[in-house]
DNA sequence: AATTACTCCAACCGCGCTTTA
DNA sequence: ATAAAGCGCGGTTGGAGTAAT
């Protein structure tokens, strides 16, 4: 494809019609064919970013709403740089839309109340710790992956937890998954389980907690509604943590 | 009115992880 | 077991639009 050579830069309308058109009849998924099915000059790589960042139909235009600025700034504060975790927590947003609001809008922002906080702060005596970024992990673990090395068979993050016993983490091959899950849930030296915490009979792993009042009515039933569209399990606990790591 | 500086966002690029052959 | 292909992510850039001089 090369040689007949890869169109770059803006897209025009007549672009985004055939790859809308291939997508519709196609569906999404196997990127590499794509220029070929749509009839583009572009790269697959072109393509995907185009369909995800634009021309997705439940993608939300417009300026961000308070509330979801409000979210992008807790969530970054918990999560870092992790766009595609925070855009998957605002429906209709895009990882790469929170990333250029971000930069260009909130950053200087933080920064300057970053300024003033740590003036308020050098006058304090009292040192308090400051934010650790919650890095997570991928949501699905393959065979060969670095989080179950050594493990065979299933690898999403339901069945890994299936096969831990109830109370306890095994050791090698799967301890370094565990560990990870100990870090996650604690802080990886507390052996009691929390009262919160339950397996199911399913082996689907719950927090049952009482969420802080830091979020709205509007955001909670936002989030809700987002759970019965089907949140990955990860996000779910994600949001549960971050709401009880939230002061 | 012309030029320069700045902002913002769509798109590109490289990297790392996963999947497939 | 390993190399290649596929995929997704985050950092960065180019350029269009706007504000300031």
């Amino acid at each position: 494809m090369e040689h007949l050579g890869v169109r770059k830069g803006a897209w025009t309308e007549e672009e985004d019609i055939l790859l809308t058109k291939c997508i519709e009849k196609f569906g999404v998924g196997k990127w590499s064919r794509v220029p070929l099915m749509a009839g583009l000059r572009r790269c697959h790589k072109s393509c995907r970013l185009r369909w995800l960042n634009y021309l997705k139909p439940d993608i939300k235009r417009g300026e961000f709403k308070e509330d979801e600025v409000d979210l992008i700034i807790k969530l970054h504060k918990l999560l870092g740089n992790r766009w595609s975790l925070i855009a998957g927590r605002l429906p209709g947003r895009t990882a790469n839309d929170v990333k250029n609001y971000w930069n260009s809008h909130l950053s200087k922002r933080i920064s300057m109340q970053k300024g003033e906080q740590s003036q308020i702060k050098s006058m304090e005596t009292t040192a308090i710790a400051t934010t650790k970024v919650i890095r997570p992990q991928p949501r699905t673990f393959s065979p060969n992956s670095k989080w179950l090395s050594g493990t065979a068979g299933s690898s999403t993050i339901q069945t890994e937890l299936q096969k831990m016993p109830n109370n306890a983490m095994m050791g090698s091959p799967q301890e370094e998954s565990a560990l990870w899950w100990k870090s996650l849930l604690g802080d990886g030296e507390e052996e009691e389980e929390e009262e919160d915490t339950w397996w199911s009979k399913s082996g689907k792993f719950g927090l049952e907690v009482e969420l802080p009042q830091i979020f709205g009515v509007e955001e909670m039933e936002k989030m809700e509604k987002k759970e019965e569209e089907g949140l990955g399990e990860w996000d779910n606990m994600l949001l549960d943590f971050d709401l009880l790591s939230e002061p």
